[in-house]
DNA sequence: AAATTGACGGATC
DNA sequence: GGATCCGCCAATT
């Protein structure tokens, strides 16, 4: 097992309605500063379907402009649908949503 | 094995 | 306040 491993596990408790910072991952995965490495990871995911990746965002409460796994828009959908809170800033309610640990 | 890159985050200019 | 730079980790080439 490794960090990575480490990384989809965290992100997989991740409850509905709830969404992680990379930052918050890399912190429980042992490295607060390992975001890159998480946001990498989670690029490359292998267990895309599994690890439920649209509840990561940045600590800003955004997602990567550009990466979005089905295209723009979709991650708000999911993320709606599961009943996370969006801001009219089209950024994640950090404050209702953010997992803690 | 070394260099580069990449869904970040914080600090600085 | 906005834009830019640097630093960290892991993986790819």
């Amino acid at each position: 097992m490794s960090f990575n491993d480490r990384v989809y596990e965290i992100v997989c408790q991740i409850p509905e309605g709830q969404v992680s910072t990379y930052g918050q991952i890399a912190s429980l995965a042992g490295s607060w500063r390992a975001s890159r490495a998480v946001g990498y990871a989670l690029h490359r995911n292998p267990y895309q379907g599994k690890v439920p990746c649209h509840r990561v965002v940045f600590q800003d409460g955004r997602l990567a402009k550009g990466f979005v796994f089905g295209g723009p828009g979709v991650q708000r959908q999911l993320l709606e649908a599961e009943g996370v809170t969006f801001t009219a800033d089209g950024t994640v309610d950090m404050k209702t949503c953010r997992w803690k640990p």
